[in-house]
DNA sequence: TTGACAAACTGACTGGCGGTCATTAATTGT
DNA sequence: ACAATTAATGACCGCCAGTCAGTTTGTCAA
C-alpha cells in the first residue's frame, strides 16, 4: 500500500527533524565542540545509535542546522523579491531581515558560523553537505537577481559587478558574524551591538556606491 | 648567573618556535582536526608530553600560529603607515599586499580561518590568547590610524566613520576566507581567484565611497 | 491469530586522541 | 663529585565518536 509507505516516509523525516531540534537545544546551550551525540540522544529521547541512522556523522547534525537556517534566509530574500520594491528598498530590507535573524535566531547564528569547520570535515558526497553549497548558490543567485534587476530598472549603476557585489555582501555577513563571536563569546554582549553597527555602516556605503546618480 | 639564566629564556623561545613550525607543517598538510598532538611531537622530534611544557592544550599551539600571521600583517601595515603615501594609496597598499600574503602564506591563512573555533575554546586566562586579541586590537587602531591621518590630509571624506571602515576591512577578509575554503578546501583551486576578485571589488567600491571628490 | 520477515532501535563495546604525571635524564651550582 | 633543580619522557587515563550484534516493533500473508 502506497499510504503506509508514505507514512514511514513522514515519520523518518518527522524523526530527522526531532534529532536536529534536539541537537538545536544542546548545540546552543553547550557548544558543538562540548556537546556530545549521547547529549543529543538524551535531549531526543533516542539511543545514540539511532542518531547515526539519520545522520552520518556528528558534523552532519550541524550541517543540517545550518542548512536550515540558510533555508531561512532564503525564503527571507524569496519574499524580498516578490515584493515590488525598487532594487535598492529590497537590499535595505535585506539588510532589516538580516539584523533580526542575528538577534532571534542565535542557534542558527552559531551553526552558519560553524559552518565552514564541519564541511570541510565531511565525506565530499555528503547529501547534506552538498545540499549546503546548492543553497549556497541559490543565495548568491537571489542577491544577483536583485542586483541585476536593478540595473535594468536604472536604480543600480549599470557598471556594478552584481556577481561580485553578491560575493560582497555575502563575505562580509561571514565575516561580521565571525569577528563579533570571536572577541566576545557572549552572544547577548556589546560585540554583537558593535557588528551590527559595522552591518549598518557596510550597507550604507555599498549602496551609496552602486546607487546611480 | 645572569647570562645563563638568558641563554634558557633563549632556547626555550627556540623550542617554542620548533613546535610551533612544526605544528604549521602537520596542521598545513593534514588539517587541524585530523593533525594529533603526536603527530606534531614527531615533526619536531620530541615526546607529546614536551608539547605541553610549552602550550597548555591543541588549541593554544594554534592560536600561536595565528598570532604569528597577525603579526606578519600587522608589520606589513606598519611598513605601509611609515610610508609617505596618502592614504588612499595605502589602503591600496594594503590590499596588494594582503593579497600577496593569501598567496603566499597558506599555511597562516589556514591559522586566521580556524581562530575563532579555537580561541573559543581556550581558557579565558590563556596568555595566547590575550595577546591574539591584543594583536587584533592594533591591527584595528593601524587601520583607523590611516583613515584618520586620510581624514585630516584631506584626502578621505570628513564624515567617514573609521572605526567601522577599520572593521569593514577586517570582517570582510576574515568573510572571504571563510567562504572561499568553505566551497573548494584546494587551497589552489580557482576559488582563491574568486576570493581575490571580491576583494578587488570590495577595496574599489570602498575607496570609492570614502575618497573625497 | 499466528508466524515469518523486515525495519527501526538499542547500548555495550572499540579505537584513538587529548591531556596527565610519576619517573628518568640533563644541567647547574657548590 | 654530588645535590638540587629543571627539562623531557611515554605509559596511562578518561572520554567520546562511531560500530554492530542483538532486541523490539511493525507489516503482511496465510
Amino acid at each position: 500500500m502506497m499510504s503506509i509507505l508514505e507514512r514511514k516516509e513522514r515519520e523518518k523525516e518527522y524523526r530527522r527533524r526531532t534529532i536536529i531540534d534536539a541537537a538545536e537545544k544542546v548545540f546552543f546551550s553547550k557548544g558543538f565542540e562540548v556537546a556530545t551525540m549521547q547529549d543529543i540522544a538524551n535531549e531526543a529521547d533516542l539511543s545514540k545509535g539511532t542518531l547515526y541512522l539519520y545522520f552520518k556523522t556528528k558534523n552532519e547534525v550541524c550541517l543540517a542546522i545550518y542548512l536550515r537556517s540558510l533555508k531561512i534566509i532564503s525564503s527571507y530574500l524569496e519574499k524580498i523579491i516578490e515584493e515590488k520594491d525598487d532594487a535598492i528598498e529590497k537590499i535595505l530590507n535585506f539588510y532589516k531581515v538580516f539584523n533580526l535573524f542575528i538577534g532571534e535566531q542565535p542557534a542558527y547564528y552559531m551553526a552558519i558560523l560553524n559552518y565552514r569547520q564541519h564541511g570541510t570535515h565531511c565525506s565530499e558526497d555528503s547529501k547534506i553537505l552538498k545540499a549546503c553549497i546548492q543553497q549556497n548558490a541559490v543565495i548568491n543567485s537571489q542577491l544577483i537577481n536583485i542586483i541585476e534587476e536593478g540595473k535594468t530598472r536604472g536604480s543600480i549603476k549599470d557598471d556594478v559587478e552584481s556577481a561580485n557585489i553578491s560575493r560582497l555582501i555575502w563575505n562580509n555577513r561571514t565575516g561580521i558574524l565571525s569577528n563579533s563571536v570571536l572577541i566576545e563569546t557572549d552572544i547577548a554582549s556589546e560585540t554583537i551591538q558593535q557588528g551590527k553597527d559595522a552591518i549598518r555602516y557596510f550597507f550604507k556605503l555599498m549602496i551609496e556606491a552602486i546607487r546611480s546618480k
